[in-house]
RNA sequence: GGUCGGGUGGCCGAGUGGCUAGGCUCAGCUCUGCAAAAGCUGCUACAGCGGUUCGAAUCCGCUCCCGACCUCCA
């Protein structure tokens, strides 16, 4: 079986094939560094990294941009005053704007390592390409794509309409509308046409952010930044570009208009759009009170959530819904989604312990474990389908469980399968989803000590239970439970584990 | 208003023509000093109304509702 994608520009799922066999160029679209990142937007970062990982496994040799946008993403109006969001922010906090920049894309940073995602393999930011955009202005310019007015550049939007039939398919816009659009032109416009957009901006006098640029001093405009960066370190065609599905258009539609312009060509084969991630039904909006941080969700310090939700726990929320639907964030299928991470991650921690005597064997259990490890993989081919393969595991868990139990033979598993089983929950749990098992963190002196010093513990609590010393048993039970390390009594004696 | 995507059991959430999704919750049972854990069993849904079909959650039409985008947004 092979890897089909979800490809928002024709709205079918197709074969991927990249462009050159074995590698992959994935862009995908960074936050713009000018506020603590959005729960969201972490959601579309955790899609793409397990989108990432799972063409690492496959074995492609994937270079993954995720570029952090740090100038040029305007607010308001561009027609009647529009200000850069970093500048913004760094003029009412009177400070430089690479403060706010350093600020935030530390902070954005943090959160994705504590979500356990991997490192792109570049993140490069738009202040550090100011010559290259300028450069592809220019490019752009000499080709007859855009024009200048009053030290502005703008793309022109309708002779690249006239002339390609590109604009308009990734968004699903129908170009005459654009065309005939009868928006009223503000006061200040220098665009021609209302579908044209600004790709070189004069800045006006109390702007912070400026370079030197044949039109003017000034700054690139939004959607550049993309361009220029997924061009110069993938190419100007590439396989995977990736975003937000709020970033179809404008954003996204504009940079093929500009890659066009410049290169004549469009950038990417298979465009990838997450979907929103919503709250309590609704769009998350600061302004309507309806919305979450990270920090709130890990500390539980929110009116919408009645406890802390370690990022794993939000993590495999996440997961649980494919990453192109809308999911619905709420305290109660938060709640839902910890405790089904939880017995599934300790289903994996006993398949760990699990081993046969027998070699081989063809009975029914072993072909029913190999089936269902294979399967849990191919669900992963049809557009990264996370939780059909996450239902797959589950349903190998009843069995671990039983194996573990005595109600299953290990032996009619046999060593085989039981080694596929613990290689395949292995790939796709830890290095797949990218999950980790946040009770083992610490050193392993540490856990060694502690896992000695358990079995001290539930030793004494097992002679006490011996005695039919109650309050004794009890009293070692309800202490651990106190400091969050719950006691398993079952046929094989007490299994303890570190968590609510 | 325009464009697109949705409405699935108590909750979340897969699923595009026939076969049990899965998780959580709940109930009963087994195990157990009690509890938890673990296991077993049960809970059969597809917004509404028409239509196509031997057969539809899945295709078509209409209605209602929700979300996203329409140059701030992952």
């Amino acid at each position: 079986m092979s890897l089909k994608i979800y490809n928002s520009i024709s709205s079918q799922k197709e074969t991927f094939t990249p462009l050159v066999e074995g590698r992959a160029g994935m862009y995908v679209c960074g936050p713009t560094v000018y506020s603590d990142v959005h729960i969201g937007n972490v959601r579309t970062f955790v899609s793409f990294d397990m989108i990432y990982r799972y063409l690492l496994y496959l074995g492609y040799k994937v270079r993954y941009v995720r570029n952090i946008t740090d100038v040029g993403h305007l607010e308001g109006d561009v027609d009647t005053g529009a200000e850069d969001k970093i500048s913004k922010k760094a003029r009412l906090e009177q400070v430089e704007p690479m403060e706010v920049v350093q600020r935030y894309t530390l902070g954005f940073h943090h959160v994705m390592r504590l979500f356990n995602t991997l490192d792109p393999s570049i993140e490069p930011r738009a202040t550090g390409h100011i010559l290259e955009q300028i450069e592809m202005v220019q490019k752009i310019m000499d080709k007859g794509y855009a024009y200048e007015v009053d030290g502005s550049v703008y793309f022109d939007t309708v002779k690249l309409i006239k002339e390609a039939d590109v604009y308009g398919k990734l968004s699903g816009r129908k170009v005459e509308d654009l065309l005939v659009e009868t928006r009223e032109l503000k006061k200040q416009n220098e665009k021609r046409n209302p579908a044209d957009f600004a790709i070189w901006i004069k800045a006006e006098e109390n702007h912070l952010l400026r370079w030197n640029a044949p039109w003017s001093e000034g700054f690139p405009g939004w959607h550049l930044e993309c361009s220029v960066m997924s061009t110069k370190y993938l190419g100007e065609r590439f396989d995977i570009h990736g975003g937000g599905n709020d970033l179809k258009f404008p954003h996204h539609e504009n940079e093929i208009a500009q890659h066009y312009g410049a290169c004549g060509n469009t950038p990417a084969n298979y465009w990838l759009h997450t979907n929103m991630l919503l709250m309590n039904g609704r769009k998350m909006s600061k302004s309507e009170g309806n919305f979450i941080t990270p920090e709130q969700l890990f500390s539980g310090e929110s009116e919408h959530i009645s406890k802390a939700y370690s990022p794993m726990a939000v993590k495999f929320f996440f997961l649980q819904a494919h990453y192109g639907s809308t999911l619905d964030l709420n305290d109660a299928s938060l709640g839902a989604a910890e405790k089904g991470y939880r017995r599934l991650l300790e289903a994996y921690n006993t398949l760990n312990q699990l081993s046969s005597e027998i070699p081989r064997s063809d009975k029914p259990l072993a072909i029913e474990i190999e089936e269902g490890i294979k399967a849990a993989f191919e669900e992963m081919d049809d557009d990264f389908n996370v939780p059909k393969s996450l239902a797959r595991l589950f349903e190998m868990c009843a069995t671990i469980n039983k194996m573990a139990d005595g109600q299953l033979d290990v032996n009619d598993a046999g060593q085989y399968s039981l080694d596929i089983a613990k290689k395949g929950f292995k790939n796709l749990l830890i290095d797949i989803y990218g999950l980790s098992d946040e009770s083992a963190a610490g050193t392993d002196d540490h856990m060694n000590q502690l896992d000695g010093l358990m079995k001290l513990v539930i030793d004494m609590r097992q002679q006490a239970r011996q005695n039919k010393d109650w309050p004794t048993s009890d009293k070692i039970r309800d202490t651990l439970a106190a400091i969050d390390i719950e006691l398993k009594d079952g046929k094989e004696g007490t299994k303890w584990v570190i968590g609510k």
